[in-house]
DNA sequence: TATAAAAGTTAGACTAATCTAACTAATTTT
DNA sequence: AAAATTAGTTAGATTAGTCTAACTTTTATA
């Protein structure tokens, strides 16, 4: 049995290396970064979970997760993403709340509860941050996911998640009309000043760049472009 | 803040003398063994907490909660018994699982988690044993308490919760038609074999002593009478 | 390619919570 | 009231997770 801080490191790990797309690996400092701890704690906790099998890890090399360590991982993170979903679903918490209460939450032992809540929220599949909730077998639905930023101009999009978890960013959002689900259309792209015009219940404002590749969306008619 | 195992040792102190009636202190020993600690591991945490002003404690003596100590083991009591009824309740847990996973959940920091939880299960005062569950300003909600074995013959009352949580108890519990909130009438007593007849949707059959002695209820009839 | 910077490691210390073993104080029994 | 028992305490050790400070290895760059 892993404990929490264990946990917290495999999920790190799985969340820099496999979730974040490219890299396979991550160094020591990363994951420290990524845990707020100081690189002498992080390096500590290496050795014990390569001990573990949990981890693949050699002196001065960078770090990945074993079939094992994977497993805990994307349970971690299932846990995580299932309570997530009921406290914005169930207890009605706005969803830049529901991050820190889950990190809690995600640590409780007990296949059964989860499976239960799992069951009582009926399967979701995606949590209110738009990111995939493992299922039971620790399998992922994937979608295809954009930034508003790469969106075509005309088309219209679904938002189904932030990249930015941040308080301060996620009111922002909030401010602009935007939620999960939102329907966005693109109006147009300012080549002056690279401001992106968008419409959101029928009222139309403006984004800069920096806004609009911090919020993830999915687009029908580029899925079924892709899919075709 | 209090660590979990201070909660923990505040929550025994708790139960050990306010709410198991006579006692308004505890030893050493006795909070050890609630506890499944060494007397030598309670004796420093006794230390640490006398220093945190959470508990009464001198050398050679025995403890009692503080006002503060008493405000965090009732938030913790509240937590816990809130989280039993989210289990019983939403997620079908039976009664007999529900302590067990409550013992983790009751640690979970977050104020607003607990008053939205407490909200969604309606403001629940008692949870699935028939325990009182504090409200959000830490005030209990007394009922009178007695097993069906010291029911006044005559009297109808109500099945509040369980003492024996076995899964084989709560089968035959099922199979008698009982059911927490279910009306029971005391229709006799046989002096001969001391078995109770009781009249449960206007059927009649009748329970043994020790079947008795682990159906907690509550009466009406007698509450009025004592508060008069 | 030599050197500076960045990344990673080690050693030693700290805190929280636990233990065992040996001790002391209080209480009960004879 | 002395002895025995029970209750409570202390000292010293252990484990998990963290830190700082000093060191080493790797990587990047001048």
């Amino acid at each position: 049995m892993a404990s929490n801080t264990e946990e917290n490191y495999l999920k790190a790990l799985f969340q820099i290396t496999i979730e974040s797309g490219n890299k396979q690996e991550a160094g020591t400092n990363e994951i420290a970064a990524h845990l707020g701890v100081k690189p002498a704690t992080a390096n500590d906790m290496l050795k014990k979970l390569k001990l573990k099998k949990l981890i693949q890890y050699e002196k001065y090399g960078k770090s990945s997760l074993t079939k094992a360590g994977k497993k805990i991982a994307i349970e971690v993170v299932r846990k995580h993403r299932l309570w997530e979903t009921f406290l914005f679903e169930k207890l009605a918490f706005s969803w830049d709340e529901v991050h820190e209460v889950a990190e809690q939450l995600e640590h409780i032992q007990s296949k059964k509860l989860i499976d239960k809540l799992d069951a009582y929220l009926e399967y979701p599949t995606f949590d209110p941050h738009g990111d995939t909730i493992p299922n039971a077998k620790g399998e992922l639905t994937i979608r295809i996911k954009k930034t508003l930023l790469e969106e075509v101009v005309g088309h219209q999009c679904k938002m189904i998640g932030v990249k930015d978890n941040s308080a301060s960013f996620l009111q922002y959002v909030n401010k602009m009309g935007l939620s999960i689900n939102q329907t966005i259309k693109i109006v147009s792209r300012q080549a002056f000043d690279d401001l992106i015009e968008i419409e959101v219940n029928k009222k139309i404002s403006s984004v800069s760049p920096k806004f609009a590749e911090n919020i993830i969306v999915e687009c029908a008619i580029c899925n079924k472009a892709s899919n075709a």
